[in-house]
DNA sequence: ATGGGTGCAAATGCTTTGCAAGTAC
DNA sequence: GTACTTGCAAAGCATTTGCACCCAT
């Protein structure tokens, strides 16, 4: 399999785009941890590692990363972007704690298959899926938040 | 069952708030067609039937109809607010093509289930759930139309 | 009468863009 | 050498807010 480098490296040089050592380092804090992210955090995270690009090209390159397959773009109850690491093995959906803001992951096949049913009972081509569900966490049931 | 008018009267009263004439044009304008809108096509609409109300009563209203439980906001490609109309008798999902900005609903049971059964599984409550698959309908696959 | 409501214009916050200078290929 | 890139600051856009005046209850 593929390093995020080198699929990013490849995925440049088909578009006939350059990899340069501002991409380079914008990917390697992005691959860096495992969390969602958004533009501003990123950016924060650079400049604490004393990395400076600007923040047009982290949003430049971010649009690319998602262009690439390398990022997905996830929007949460507010209205901009966040993103998240695209995993070759499996997609996955999201539980959205109104009260925390915690994020669960979770994976159902079966609901993959029903959602494939769909596009094909309307002659539909899935390009991607988003399911997101909104609610309260255990521990903010328990702590007694409501909405 | 309560008229659009009747349901959102009692919210308002419920919370101390007042039944305005903008409230009201407002309310009749946003349930005189049955699609998805957003904020400027609902002021564009207005603006045509010569009912003249500011930009920033429209956005206050809504998130006002939004709380009162007669729309649904849902976010599609772009990062800006759409609204639907909520419908008493089912929760809807979405399909939207990429090629022509269609939108298809449907609805299943089985997914829906299957979703109780995972916030089930995190002991999670749900407040409201979304899912939309983008990709390409038929029309535009056959127009050899791709992403 | 009074607490909420309205329009306006200015402010906000995320994101995009024009441009001049730099650089990967 | 020649596109493509970058940083910067300015522009864009949807949405929100402060404020003075207005009105539904």
């Amino acid at each position: 399999m593929l390093s995020n480098d080198e699929k990013f490296r490849q995925f440049l040089q088909s578009k006939g785009l350059k990899f340069t050592p501002e991409r380079q380092a914008i990917l390697n804090c992005v691959f860096a941890s495992d969390r969602h992210f958004e533009a501003e955090d990123l950016l924060i995270d650079m400049r604490q590692h004393d990395l400076r690009v600007s923040k047009a090209t982290i949003y430049r390159t971010l649009a690319l990363l998602v262009k690439g397959g390398l990022l997905r773009e996830v929007i949460f109850g507010e209205k901009h972007a966040h993103y998240e690491h695209v995993h070759d093995h499996e997609h996955h959906d999201h539980l959205v704690c109104s009260g925390c803001g915690k994020i669960i992951e979770f994976t159902d096949e079966r609901i993959e298959r029903l959602q494939d049913e769909v596009c094909n009972k309307h002659k539909f081509r899935t390009i991607s899926h988003r399911l997101q569900i909104t609610g309260l966490c255990e521990d903010c049931i328990n702590a007694g938040i409501s909405e």
